[in-house]
DNA sequence: TTGTAGGCGTTATCAG
DNA sequence: CTGATAACGCCTACAA
C-alpha cells in the first residue's frame, strides 16, 4: 500500500495524498477528509525507507554493547533506547563482544544503514582499531563513548574517574585497619587497567612499598572463588581484596565464607559497579559506584543535543562514589 | 559518496560500479580493479536504505520486549540479535514497557521500518490490543512470541508449560512435608496468571479443599520483604511459598531469616525462571526453570526458517523442570 | 563488456 | 488548492 495506491482511489494526486500523510496546510478539508479515510481504512503505513532517502535522515540511531547480557552493560543499553525512543528515534544494536574485527565489521554495518549517531558503550571501544574504523567510516557523525574516549573529532567521552575511586576503596580498607591489599582483576580492559592503575596508587599513598599483589580471575563466580582460594593459600597475609567487578566480589565471597575467614574483621573485600550482584550477595558487598547509569543518561543526552544541531562536551569525567555494606 | 561519484571518476556508468559492488560478473578486469581502487580509496559504504527500496528488503527485524533490563528478557533480546546479526540481519530494538498504547505505538513503528520480522519477548504481549495491532498493521510478516501466543496467521508462539511446571513445586514442597502453601505474585501478565493456575491445580490434586493463599508483591527486593511478613502475619500457619519470579523469593528469603525462620527444615520457599538471583542468593534458591533460554534461541531459529520461506510450528510448548538448591 | 532507462516510495519544487 | 516532475541512491533488464 503505498500513496499511489491511494490517490488512485481517491482520485488525486501522490502529492496531495503526501500532504495529508505529513499534515501539511492547503489541501481542501473534503479532499483531506476523503484521504484521511481511505488512508484509515487501509492501515497505510508510510516507507520510512523512502522516507529517508529524500530527507537524507533517517531517525536511526546505533548503539553497540560488547554483551548486553552484562548487568553494566544492560542498563546502559535500555536507557539509550528509552531516551532515544522517545524522540522517534530507533536504536539497532548490536552485540559486538570483545573482539576488534567484529567491532570493525559492525560500524561498517552501521555506516550502510545510515545511522545518524552512534552509542557505544564500555571502555572496549577505545581501540585502535575502533578509532580507525570510526575515522574510516563513522567520521561524519556524532559519537559518544560510555566510559571511554577517542581522540577524533567527532567522537565525545563521558567517563567514570576509576582511578581515582579505586584508589578510594583502598583508603577504606587501610581506614578499617585492612593494609596487606590484593586486587582481582577479570580482564585488561581500559577501565580496568585504570583501576589497577587506582589499587597502585592508592597504595603508593598509603607508603606501600611492596609490589601490588594483582590476580587474574575468569569472569564468573567460579572463576572468583577459585582465584581467591589460590590468593589467600599464597599470600596467607592478604586482608582486603579489590574485585574489579561485582560478581567476582560475590564469588569470592563465598570462597572466603568456606575458608571460614570472618567478613569483615578478619578479611574485608569490595566489588565495583555497584550492581545487583553487591546488593544480593550475602553479605551485601561495598562496592564502588561508577556511576554507569547518570554516564549512559548523559551519554545518550549528549548524543540529541548534538543530533540537534548543539555542541556538546568532548571528554567529561564523573565522579565514582564508594557505596558501603556488609564486606567492608 | 554514492556510486554515482565513484563513477564519475573511474569514467565509466554508475551500472558498472554496481555491478563491482555487489560482485556481479561481466567487468572487465582492468576496469574493475580500478573501480574497487576507487571504492577503497573513498570507504565507499553502500546505502542500506535505497538499496532495501528496489530489494523489497532490509534485512532488518524487530525487537519488542517489556524491559530489557529484567534478567529474563536480556538473555532473550541477547540471544535473537546474536542469532540474526549472524545472518546480516539488523535488529530494531524498543522497551516498551507494559502499557498497551506504548506496544501499539512501537508495532506502527516496526512497520513503518518496514522490518521483515518480529520477535517479542515475553507473555506480556498476548493481549487483545497486541493483536489488533499485529492484525492491522503487520499482518504480512513473520512474528515469533516468546512464551506468548495469538490466534492469527502470522503469529507463531513458543511457550513454556508453566502451569505444569508450578505444580510440580506444589508437589515438591508436599513432599519434603511443607503442606500450608502460599504464593506470591508480582503481576498478572498471562504467564503469570498459569503459574497461579498451576499453584491451584497443584493444591487440588494434593487434596487441598480450602482456596489458595495468594498475596500480591511489587516487583523488588523490599516489596516481597513486606509481603512476605506480612503473610506470616496473617498466616502463621505456612510452611511453604512459592514466588512468582526468583527477584522476589531472594527479597522474601531476607525477610524470612530476619524473622528468624529455619529454611528449608521450618519453612522452604522457591523461586521462578532460575535467575542469576536464585543463583546469586543465600540461601541459593530452588527455582522453576522456565526455559527462557531455549524458547528465544527457538523461537530465534523459527523467524530465521520463516524469513527463508521455510514453515515452522505454530505453536510450541517447552516443558520446564525444577532446580534444586539450598530453599527446599 | 558497458551504458541507458526505469523504477522502488517518498517529498519538494514549481506551475497551473 | 492541486498536479506534474525531479530528485534521493541503488539495482536490473535491455540494448548497444
Amino acid at each position: 500500500m503505498t500513496i499511489y495506491d491511494i490517490a488512485k482511489e481517491a482520485g488525486v494526486s501522490a502529492s496531495t495524498v503526501s500532504r495529508v500523510v505529513n499534515n501539511k496546510p492547503g489541501v481542501h478539508p473534503s479532499t483531506k477528509e476523503k484521504i484521511e479515510k481511505l488512508l484509515k481504512k487501509y492501515h497505510y503505513s508510510p516507507n520510512e525507507m523512502a522516507r529517508g532517502l529524500i530527507k537524507q535522515s533517517n531517525h536511526m540511531i546505533g548503539i553497540l554493547v560488547a554483551d548486553i547480557r552484562n548487568v553494566h552493560y544492560t542498563d546502559g543499553a535500555y536507557t539509550v533506547e528509552k531516551e532515544f525512543a522517545k524522540l522517534g528515534y530507533c536504536c539497532i544494536i548490536f552485540n559486538t563482544g570483545s573482539g576488534s574485527a567484529e567491532k570493525t565489521e559492525y560500524i561498517q554495518v552501521l555506516s550502510k544503514r545510515r545511522v545518524e549517531g552512534v552509542v557505544m558503550i564500555g571502555s572496549t571501544f577505545q581501540t585502535k582499531e575502533v578509532e580507525e574504523a570510526v575515522s574510516q567510516f563513522m567520521s561524519e557523525i556524532p559519537i559518544v563513548i560510555v566510559n571511554g574516549y577517542l581522540e577524533l573529532p567527532n567522537v565525545y567521552g563521558v567517563l567514570a574517574d576509576e582511578c581515582a575511586g579505586v584508589s578510594t576503596l583502598v583508603d577504606l580498607l587501610f581506614s578499617k585497619g585492612h593494609t596487606r591489599l590484593a586486587f582481582v582483576n577479570n580482564c585488561y580492559t581500559p577501565s580496568n587497567l585504570l583501576k589497577i592503575k587506582g589499587f597502585e596508587e592508592g597504595l603508593e599513598r598509603q607508603g606501600v612499598k611492596e609490589k601490588a599483589v594483582v590476580y587474574d580471575a575468569e569472569t564468573t563466580l567460579e572463576g572468583a572463588y577459585e582465584v581467591t582460594k589460590k590468593l589467600l593459600r599464597e599470600h596467607p597475609e592478604i586482608d582486603g581484596i579489590i574485585y574489579s567487578v561485582d560478581l567476582l566480589a560475590s564469588g569470592g565471597g563465598r570462597a572466603l565464607l568456606d575458608m571460614g575467614y570472618h567478613v569483615p574483621d578478619q578479611i574485608a573485600y569490595t566489588g565495583i559497579d555497584n550492581s545487583v550482584y553487591a546488593e544480593f550477595s550475602t553479605p551485601k558487598i561495598t562496592s564502588l559506584d561508577n556511576k554507569l547509569l547518570e554516564l549512559s543518561m548523559m551519554a545518550a543526552r549528549f548524543l540529541v543535543d548534538l543530533l540537534g544541531g548543539g555542541k556538546a562536551t568532548k571528554k567529561v569525567m564523573v565522579f565514582s562514589a564508594i557505596v558501603e555494606r556488609e564486606t567492608t
